[in-house]
DNA sequence: TGTACATCAGTGAACGCGCGTTCACTGATGTAC
DNA sequence: TGTACATCAGTGAACGCGCGTTCACTGATGTAC
C-alpha cells in the first residue's frame, strides 16, 4: 500500500535510523543488508532510497544518532545520582562496564561496537566525524563528573574512556568464559576505586 | 602448473595462513575474500579447500598465529630491555600504544583487530577459544613483567591490556585527528607513570 | 465541503557484482620396479 | 640410475546465493478549484 501519510513517512525515516543504530551495533554495518534493515520497520527494501541517499550516508547519521542516545543515556544516570560529582561517575562506569552492556550491544556504547567498523573507513568518511564528534560528547561528560583539578580533567576523562571502552570489548570477545566476568570485574573495581 | 612438491605445498598452507592473519586484522574477516587471500600468495581461489576445510576453519588458525607472533614480539622486546622488570613494562606499553601499532594493524595485537568480528561470532565457534587463548598468553607476559605483590597482579594486568586494548582501539576509530594522538599519549602515560 | 487530478512513498523485479564452496580436469611430483 | 605410472596440488568454470542500487509502476495522499 504505497503512499503514505508525510507524517508516517517522517516517522518511518526515523525508524529505519533507530532500527540501523541498533542492528549496526549488533552485527556490525557490513552485516546488515539494506533488506534487512526496511524489513525490520516493516517495509521493502526498494523505498530506502526515498529516505537516505545511500547505506554509508545511513550509517553515519545512525552512528550519530547512537552516540546522542548514549550521552542522554549517561546524563539520565547523572541526574539520578546522588548529587555529587563522584557518585554520578561511579553510577555511569558501573553501568557501563557490565554483563548488561556487554550482552547488549545493540543498546549501548556506539564507540565500542562500531570501533573496527568505522577504522576500516576511509579518512574522509563521514561516519569518521560523527564518530570522533560522539567520542568528544562522551569525553565532556565524563571530565564534567571529575572533582580533580583541571589541568589532568582531559588527561584523566581519555584514560578512563581507554579503560572502560577496551573492557568492554575484550569483555565481548571473550563473552561465556570467566575471563569476560573477570576483566569486567577488574576494570570497574580500578575505575572505581 | 599444478602439483608442486609436497614442500612447497606446506610453504603455500603457511604462507596462506600468514597472509590472512595479515589481511583479516587489516581488513576484518569478512572483507577479506578467499579468492583475495590466494591471490595474495599467488595461487587461485580453487586450491584453498585442499589446505584448509573452510574459510571459518582458516580464521580461527590465523587468529592464533597472529597472537603467537604477538607474544613473541612482547618476549623479544622484553628481551631486549634494560634487565629489570620495569623497563621491560615500559617498552612493551610504549611500542604497543603508538602511532606506528595505530597505523600497522595488520602486524600489530589482533585483540585489537579481531575483537569486533570475534564478539560477532557464535560462543562455539572455535575462533572464540582461540582468541581466548591468547588474551590469557598476553595477560600472562603481562603479570610475569609486575614487581608488585602476586595478590595484585592478575588484576593489574587485566585492567593494563584493558587501557591498551581501549587505547588503540579509539585511536584506530579516530586515526587522522588530534584526538588520535591525545588518546595514544594520556594511555601511555597513564600506564608508564 | 466536494471533486478532479497531480504528487510521490512505497513496491518488487531487475541490474551487475562478488561471495564461499564444489568439482572435473591437468600435469608435475613421487614411487614402485 | 632409468622408466612407467599413480598420486594429488593447483586450476578455473560453475553452483546457488545475497548484496547495494535502480526504476517503472501503483494507488493513497495532498492540493487546487
Amino acid at each position: 500500500m504505497p503512499r503514505v501519510s508525510r507524517r508516517q513517512s517522517e516517522l518511518n525515516r526515523s525508524s529505519i535510523k533507530a532500527a540501523s543504530a541498533r542492528l549496526f551495533r549488533e552485527r556490525g554495518i557490513r552485516d546488515v543488508s539494506v533488506a534487512d534493515l526496511m524489513a525490520e520497520v516493516g517495509l521493502t527494501h526498494g523505498g530506502f532510497y526515498g529516505h537516505f541517499a545511500s547505506k554509508d550516508v545511513l550509517a553515519a547519521e545512525a552512528c550519530g544518532f547512537a552516540f546522542e542516545k548514549s550521552a542522554e543515556h549517561w546524563n539520565r544516570l547523572i541526574d539520578t545520582a546522588e548529587p555529587n560529582s563522584d557518585s554520578a561517575r561511579t553510577a555511569v562506569i558501573e553501568r557501563y562496564v557490565s554483563a548488561s552492556s556487554r550482552n547488549n550491544p545493540g543498546s549501548s556504547c556506539p564507540a565500542v561496537a562500531l570501533a573496527a567498523d568505522v577504522s576500516r573507513e576511509p579518512t574522509q568518511a563521514p561516519i569518521r566525524a560523527t564518530y570522533a564528534a560522539g567520542i568528544e560528547s562522551l569525553l565532556q561528560i565524563l571530565a564534567n563528573m571529575d572533582d580533580g583539578e583541571d589541568a589532568g580533567k582531559r588527561d584523566r576523562a581519555l584514560t578512563d574512556l581507554c579503560m572502560m571502552v577496551g573492557a568492554l570489548s575484550l569483555a565481548r570477545a571473550t563473552a561465556g568464559r570467566r575471563l569476560s566476568d573477570e576483566i569486567l570485574a577488574a576494570a570497574r573495581k580500578r575505575l572505581t576505586q
